[in-house]
DNA sequence: AATTGTGAAACTTTTCACAGCG
DNA sequence: CGCTGTGAAAAGTTTCACAATT
């Protein structure tokens, strides 16, 4: 009953405004939320193909490599105006290209960690984030262990510190992995910060002012649904045991871990 | 050119067969997939505000306390065929056993983890998993150096045993937390292991069969969406006022930190 | 001939608003 | 009276299917 009420506009709320739109009586049309999300894994994947040599992409094959269908993959690029060639496909490096500047990916953006405990010392080293550009430029942790420890070069700091280190470091983004009940404190200093888009790790719901961006990633939850699944199915999955099916053909590779 | 077709059931797609249903006449409406992910998180706040003391709960009170607005948390409620009494509303602890009961969560699912790198380590170090009932029974990777250690008092085994030791331990649930280009093989083997829930938390997207659910957590997705609206927002916070109220979000549990 | 871009249809999810119950 | 449960409307998202374009 002491709980406090929490908003947040996570996932899929509001739609969104456009980007990059330079020119002036601009009313361009919100990308929707679930579109951006996609955009983000066409993106990794075009790296992917531009790699493997590829110039040229249909919708088709862009498609079933991101694991989505091409009338959807289509609808979702029309929404920045893209530039396919009618009869060819898509040029790899201009897609990639306009995709990276509709994400904000062009200007790298400063991101600042708090919680450096279990989880978030693992992110703090995990170098690079898949796609890049997102430099973690500062640690914050409240635990004296933790505090002026290196990782990956960079010093903890004490999360009393956060606003002026993010202000000097230009933070953009946040990411909290602290123990839930230091999340709304330590979310509530990023914000005032100036930053404002969040990543939550901490099973908390945070509440931020509605120019503030929270998205969450929430493992117990994640589980729980998966629970849900095979709890659901548990007695009846006597059908289609579990054939050696492995629909593409190619596939093998070694399996590197760390 | 080269990369294969993919298929994925994360995130939003088909509905979903009820759970408990004991009686025969199954075909009960599914209960939606959106739905199914805020209703873990009413359980954990429920947790919480029964550790608070509470009895009832109102359905204002627990959609503020979660994140959402109360019309929304009602609907989700009747999906589960609830028991709130109007004018007073929900039993604190009868709505929570319902939710452990549709979850799945009365009974605990063994957990397996592939790929104890740099993020693997962290969440097989996370023991419990916030909202607990998930034990994380076995550990795998490739690696020389990290096949035989301990974790949390696990040993690391090679990820060739996957299938013999996923069936020993009863595995309901996989996590795949490897470097992309392992995580389709290592997913067929859990597969071939009779686990029908993955996790995957390597940024590829997996194929599987169609029995087989997979949710995935991709980092850089996520930052990159919010990247997107750090780049979009800049001049545009055209917002509509702000309501009294809490607006809706969602929330979650995940890791704590320290 | 192949493939994009897109209106319109289908479906899903959210919100509204209120009847009905305790 | 206060609050739940829900039908119906609204909003958002996906899929279909085809005309337009290279």
């Amino acid at each position: 009953m002491t709980l406090p009420p929490q908003a947040d506009s996570s996932s899929a709320d509001h739609p969104v405004t456009p980007a990059g739109a330079p020119g002036v009586g601009r009313v361009a049309k919100a990308i929707p939320e679930a579109t951006v999300a996609r955009l983000a894994v066409y993106l990794r994947v075009l790296g992917q193909l531009a790699e493997g040599g590829a110039e040229t992409v249909s919708s088709e094959e862009l498609a079933a490599v991101s694991g989505v269908n091409s009338a959807k993959l289509r609808k979702d690029l029309s929404h920045i105006g893209t530039h396919g060639i009618r009869g060819v496909g898509y040029d790899v490096a201009v897609l990639q290209q306009e995709l990276e500047r509709v994400l904000g990916q062009d200007h790298p953006q400063a991101v600042a960690l708090v919680g450096v405990g279990n989880l978030g010392h693992a992110l703090a080293g995990y170098g690079g984030f898949g796609g890049r550009g997102f430099p973690v430029t500062a640690l914050f942790d409240v635990d004296p262990d933790l505090v002026g420890i290196l990782i990956n070069g960079i010093e903890v700091r004490h999360a009393r510190d956060i606003p002026q280190a993010c202000r000097e470091a230009g933070v953009t983004i946040g990411m909290i992995a602290t123990p839930a009940q230091a999340a709304q404190a330590v979310c509530d200093q990023l914000v005032e910060s100036g930053v404002h888009a969040i990543l939550n790790f901490a099973p908390a719901v945070l509440q931020v002012p509605e120019d503030v961006e929270v998205r969450k990633v929430d493992l117990a939850v994640e589980l729980q649904v998966l629970a849900f699944h095979v709890a659901g199915r548990g007695g009846i999955t006597d059908h289609v045991a579990t054939p050696p099916q492995v629909v593409n053909g190619r596939n093998g590779s070694a399996v590197p871990a760390s």
